[in-house]
RNA sequence: GGCCCCAUCGUCUAACGGUUAGGACACCACUCUUUCAAGGUGGUGGCGGGGGUUCAACUCCCCCUGGGGCUACCA
């Protein structure tokens, strides 16, 4: 036996933005090409021509290649490929496989209607089905407009392996004549899907399992065209955090986009995605791509529907800013920084390490750090209340910065060593000090080691700071 | 409503007839410490219910319940 070679693709239709949940299944197909050595292709199913949104094929382009995903193969357009679904339906046809429908959607809505009321399945009537030729060639001289329709067997069972759950089986009895060509002239979902896989020589369909009620559409499909179906690989959707039930475009930033934008990093993405519906069988956590296309296999995929989860998101991609050189980090934070009006490439540079093991997110780091580039335009005020409204707070801050001012070398151990020094010699204890010191340099009550903190801002700014802060203490309501 | 899929800690998962049911996030302690993080240590917490099959069921079968999906000339 031959083993063909492995031929995936992702298949989305351009009618908005990538989706974490279209990622992950690009991501599975990426993967398992990979794995295989295989080959994953991209197509965008642009049959709907209402429905095109006009940058989304841009846009999955280049969220598959910022996730570190590219396709090996197109993009293909199916909109490009329009006369040859045309001209398999008619094949069709000819087959006696599907037949040509002149229903107008005013009577197939009428018609709907009134046979759900009956409690009847299937929402068409199928008055076209049993058409003589003569009927046929009449209406389409007449102009008619028509669809065409598949002949689905009235009785019988239509069954199909799926990978991960075995047998599926559909009685016949509950299948609609799908429409295969729409009066337009364009094919539906599943004829150009039908189509493509067969023609790109797809080995494994893997997709969300919201696609399993039409697979048995499409398994007819195949037997009348005498084709060999793929392997059907149908992964569980992916649940919202809130509310349960399918991921949807509102209820949060579920674009790939959007989580770009909020400053989350490809590999922690690409890493979670993996890990919601697959593991690798071992307790391994944090993974490259690479890794992961080394442990992936089919079998370790899950049939559970997986709550999404941006708690988890937000720890792993805390582990990845951790583990990022500095100087990349702050290469992938300048956009964020550049976003508040902090364009100072060096200062970010220098900041990255007192901030990387406290954000979460290239956006967060950007936000906790601001007084690096601007005065802190306020002061929180519980930290007021706790470290400024004390007596000598002032005249404190006042003697500390007096201190600062002459000693040799700005680093934190000299900074340290007169901060310290200081405490020593009023009896008190040094955070006392510190926390006062460091309320007025950030206007925050949390933040990097104090000292190594004044080291990076710099001695002018420090004890501007301190002496400001001793002014507008003394003038603070409540500050007796 | 009909059809289909699914069911292990709150969440993501491991287990593929015999385990004290393991790991991760979150949470709670303790630790480190000038704060906040990060780190370290420990802890709380789970097999939805009922029938079978078997010497033995989280693991296999059936029913119930619950959740999800589909039900267009959309994909």
């Amino acid at each position: 036996m031959n083993k063909s070679k492995v031929r995936v693709r992702f298949a989305p239709s351009p009618t908005g933005y990538l989706h974490l949940g279209g990622a992950r299944t690009a991501l599975y197909n990426w993967l398992f090409a990979r794995n295989q050595g295989g080959v994953f292709i991209l197509r965008i199913e642009d049959t709907d021509r209402s429905r095109l949104v006009p940058d989304s094929v841009q846009d999955i382009i280049q969220s598959l290649e910022w996730l570190g995903i590219p396709p090996d193969e197109g993009p293909y357009f199916q909109s490009e490929r329009r006369e040859v679904y045309a001209q398999k339906a008619h094949e069709l046809v000819e087959r006696g496989a599907a037949y040509p429908c002149f229903c107008t959607p005013q009577r197939l809505e009428r018609v709907r209607e009134e046979r759900r009321k009956a409690g009847l399945k299937i929402g068409y009537d199928r008055a076209c089905r049993n058409l003589s030729p003569d009927e046929v060639k009449a209406k389409m001289q007449g102009g008619q407009a028509y669809v065409i329709r598949l002949r689905v067997p009235l009785s019988g069972e239509i069954g199909f392996r799926d990978f991960l759950r075995g047998k599926i089986a559909y009685d016949a009895r509950e299948l609609e004549d799908i429409v295969l060509l729409k009066s337009d002239g364009w094919p539906t979902y599943h004829l150009a899907n039908v189509v493509d896989d067969h023609d790109q020589g797809i080995t494994h369909i893997m997709r969300a399992d919201e696609w399993i009620p039409s697979v048995p559409y499409h398994i007819l499909i195949y037997e009348a065209f005498g084709w060999e179906p793929p392997v059907f690989i149908h992964l569980p959707v992916i649940l919202s955090p809130d509310g349960k039930g399918k991921m949807s475009k509102r209820s949060g930033a579920f674009s790939i986009r959007d989580v770009r934008r909020e400053g989350y990093l490809p590999e922690a993405i690409v890493n979670y995605l993996a890990l919601l519906g697959w593991s690798p069988g071992d307790d391994r956590e944090i993974m490259s791509l690479t890794e992961m296309a080394e442990a992936f296999s089919l079998q370790r995929l899950s049939v559970r529907g997986a709550v999404f989860s941006y708690e988890k998101l937000l720890w792993m991609n805390g582990e990845y800013m951790r583990a990022m050189p500095d100087k990349r980090l702050a290469e992938l934070a300048m956009p964020f920084f550049k976003e508040k009006g902090y364009n100072d490439p060096q200062t970010i540079l220098k900041i990255i390490p007192l901030f990387k093991d406290r954000a979460k997110t290239l956006r967060e780091l950007a936000d906790i750090s601001g007084y690096f580039f601007a005065e802190p335009d306020s002061y929180d005020p519980d930290g007021v209340k706790k470290h400024f409204l004390r007596p000598g707070v002032p005249e404190l801050l006042r003697e500390l910065a007096g201190r600062l001012a002459g000693i040799d070398g700005w680093n934190p151990q000299s900074i340290e060593h007169a901060l310290r020094e200081l405490a020593d010699e009023r009896g008190i204890p040094a955070r006392d000090l510190i926390h006062p010191a460091r309320l007025a340099l950030s206007g925050m009550t949390f933040g990097p080691g104090l000292f190594e903190m004044m080291a990076a801002l710099g001695k002018a700014k420090c004890l501007l700071r301190l002496r400001r802060a001793a002014e507008w203490i003394e003038k603070a309501e409540g500050f007796k």
